[in-house]
DNA sequence: TCGTGATCATAC
DNA sequence: GTATGATCACGA
């Protein structure tokens, strides 16, 4: 069977339901990406040292993510985030996950259920893809996609995360803050370079520039993402 | 070996 | 610079 009898759907046109997403994310697993990449008329590039949301962005062409650079959920009608998670040998995340840039300034009055942290984890859609470095990206599989949404443990780790990373930036602590605080998530540079410079908060009150920072998952926090899903295959479904 | 800090491509 | 998509790469 072809490709596009299993996959009927023009690419890159918007899924209008969960289950169209889903069918869709179903049919593309057991196919490399550079079977999905030819099949669109895409180059596969040798190593994705300079391509590095390559896959990331292949496969929403196929879901039909609405690309763009906006602030907003990638379906957001469907109030979904989409996140490609590359995985190892031993099928744990071999990267942590990018979640969205920090603010640094204008956080008085914030929370917990107004960031944007939470309102990009409320719903995600996992793509595993076979990480390994050792392989080629265009020999990589694509795997079983996880739709997910925080249960109450998993949103109180969050929640606690967010809110003394965010603490610590209010109180002009932000230079001090480095990956090893937070438990599931942590706050790294996201920038183009180390010298990129944004607004943040001094220790004085007052204006100061610093490197850009984003919010990231940790491995393990992904990891027991992804595992609750495999010991319970209905622990998702709604 | 691996996590932290640094970095790459691209759109606007 | 900010925001999207992320992975790289070196020092501990």
């Amino acid at each position: 069977m072809s490709f596009f009898e299993q996959y009927p759907v023009p690419a890159k046109s918007q899924p209008e339901s969960e289950q169209e997403l889903m069918r869709r994310a179903h049919a593309l697993a057991g196919f490399t990406l550079g079977q999905l990449a030819g099949f669109a008329g895409w180059q596969a590039p040798k190593n994705l040292r300079k391509a590095k949301g390559w896959a990331g962005q292949l496969i929403e062409y196929y879901l039909g993510a609405s690309a763009g650079s906006k602030q907003e959920q990638d379906f957001a009608h469907l109030g979904i985030e989409l996140k490609t998670i590359p995985l190892n040998e031993h099928g744990q995340p071999a990267e942590t996950t990018y979640v969205c840039i920090a603010p640094l300034t204008q956080l008085n009055g914030v929370t917990w259920e107004q960031s944007n942290v939470r309102n990009k984890l409320q719903r995600v859609l996992w793509i595993p893809v076979d990480g390994r470095r050792e392989i080629a990206p265009a020999e990589r599989t694509v795997g079983h996609p996880v739709l997910w949404s925080p249960n109450q443990v998993e949103d109180r780790l969050l929640r606690a995360d967010w809110e003394e990373l965010t603490e610590m930036i209010i109180l002009g602590a932000v230079d001090q803050i480095t990956a090893r605080h937070g438990v599931a998530m942590q706050l790294r540079p996201k920038a183009a370079n180390s010298h990129a410079l944004t607004n943040a908060i001094g220790p004085e009150g007052e204006l100061i520039q610093t490197l850009p920072r984003g919010y990231y998952l940790k491995k393990e926090f992904t990891h027991a993402v992804l595992q609750r899903a495999l010991e319970d295959p209905n622990a998702f479904n709604r």
